[in-house]
Order: C-alpha cells, then sequence, then structure tokens
DNA sequence: GCTACAACCTCTAGCGGCTAGAGGATCAAG
DNA sequence: CTTGATCCTCTAGCCGCTAGAGGTTGTAGC
C-alpha cells in the first residue's frame, strides 16, 4: 500500500495527469491519501489500471471500459455482457477499416497525378469536384 | 452573390454552425455581410466550402486542408507539394489500418471466448493481463 | 533538526473539430 | 405591418487527455 502516483505511472505506463483524469471522472477509486493528501496506491489500483490501460489500447472507449470494469468486479456473473461489448466494439473497428480502405484506394488513386502545374493536378480537381471519384458519404 | 448560410449550408452538405466555424479558424474568408450583418455567398464560396469537405471527408487535418488550398489559389505553381500532403496522409491511412486490422484480430480470438463465467471469462483475462494477446504499441 | 529538491498537490485552460443552446435581431412573404 | 423562419453573437460542452502555474509535501543527506 505505498506507491506514489509516480511510481504507480511507471508501473503501468500511464501518464500522471492521465490517472487523476481515471479518478475524476470514475474509472479509477479514491485513493488513500497520506496526511499531506498525497495519494498512495497498491497492488489492486495497478491491476485496476493496467486492465483500463489494456482496454484503451484495444480502442475501447471509456463508457464501455466503466461497463466491462463493473461486470469484471463480479466474478460470479455470465459473460455474456462482456461478450457483447467486445462484439459491438469488434463491428465498429471492422466497420471502420472498411472506410480506410476506401479512402486508402481513392488517395492512391490520386497521387497518381504526377508533378505538373497545379492547374493541371488531379488531386485538387478531385477535392474541388467530388464528382471525379467514387468517395461515398460515411 | 445571394446567398444565405442557409442556402451554403444545404447547397454544401456543411452544417451552418460548423460553416461559421470555418470562418472563425480562416478556412473561409469573412463574407460580404448585409445592413444587418448576416452572412451572404457567392458561388466561389461554395466551390471552397465544398473542397473542404471533401478533403475532410477524406480525412485531411484542416491544417493539412489550409495548406492544399493556399497552394490551389496559386495554379501556375507545380503541383509537387499537393502530392506530398496527399502522399503523407496515405502513410497515416495505411498506418492505420494496420493498427486496425491488429486490433480486430485481437478482438476476434477474444470473442473467441463461449458464454462462460466472467470467472473464466477469456475477455477479462485478456485485459486483466496483456501478456496473455499479442498486442503491441501504437 | 535542517536544508535542498524532487515529486507531489489543485486548479485552470487548451488541443481538434465541431455541436448545441440562450437570447435577441433581421429578413421576406402575405 | 405582422408573422415566423432564419439569422446573429456568445458561451459552453463533447472526448480523452495534456500542459502549465503556483504552491505543498516527502525524503535523503548532512
Amino acid at each position: 500500500m505505498d506507491l506514489t502516483i509516480g511510481d504507480l505511472s511507471r508501473q503501468t505506463g500511464v501518464k500522471i495527469p492521465t490517472i487523476r483524469y481515471y479518478e475524476q471522472i470514475g474509472l479509477l477509486p479514491s485513493p488513500v491519501r497520506t496526511e499531506g493528501q498525497q495519494r498512495r496506491y497498491g497492488p489492486a489500483e495497478v491491476r485496476r489500471l493496467n486492465f483500463i490501460r489494456h482496454a484503451r489500447e484495444l480502442g475501447f472507449e471509456v463508457d464501455a471500459i466503466r461497463q466491462l470494469l463493473s461486470l469484471a468486479d463480479d466474478p460470479s456473473r455470465c459473460c455474456g455482457e462482456v461478450h457483447d461489448i467486445t462484439k459491438a466494439h469488434l463491428g465498429e473497428v471492422k466497420a471502420k477499416i472498411a472506410r480506410l480502405i476506401a479512402l486508402r484506394d481513392e488517395l492512391e488513386a490520386m497521387v497518381a497525378c504526377d508533378n505538373r502545374r497545379i492547374s493541371e493536378c488531379r488531386i485538387i480537381e478531385v477535392l474541388a469536384d467530388h464528382g471525379e471519384c467514387q468517395h461515398r458519404q460515411h
């Protein structure tokens, strides 16, 4: 029970202001304090913050993490909801990939433009008149 | 020279507050005003705003668009810089796709978890202990 | 015990790219 | 001349942090 916020930061790779921010928005519980009001953490907080960091790295939104954490805190329940959250997130990731691939193809067609004057530049033309490309609304 | 901001919004599909925001950050020039201080636009502004919208849809950042616009305004120059901006952006898009695909694969492995108790849930385990997955830092 | 100084504290503001709402003025049609 | 849609400015909020000011606390060495 004697890690400072700096220790916690080093052990988890989460920056100090971010730790305080997570506490502020209720992802991390308020820790014990020294007489001088400095935060002190234990192993439970290290685990919880690692959990949060991993979930963020995997692209889960803070709200989803809040749900995952409250589910994880209750180990007797069925993990169907966890499953659902992950699946929903997977769906979003897949959709994002599809959009980015369409975008990549379009940009690749655009860079086929070879150093001419701007007055003849395909890129500028495509941007100025969207009819020239195949882009669809997101 | 007689489109209201609402007309401009309808013609370009850009919301009214966004148009004012673009003016504020200098992407759109300050338009002429009526005696009562209402904005009035002409075809040049429609073109410019369409250009901005297309570039945003293609994921260009506002700063990149600012550069593209100033280049587009000078049609005698060689379009090498335009090319470079687009290529850099393409590189970012490709990198983002690679990261998302790694992420998708990981999430797909995670959802292979089939409705057991949370105490045995693979998803929660992966999140709690990153050693269990193959994820690399961004 | 005392000093030095790193690390901590709170608070506020900023990033990008908008979006929303309050409260009031203007414009165009009938 | 009235109605009502549209416009105006201004401020604040969204997400997920990040940075900085200005002040306090904890710890190591002497």
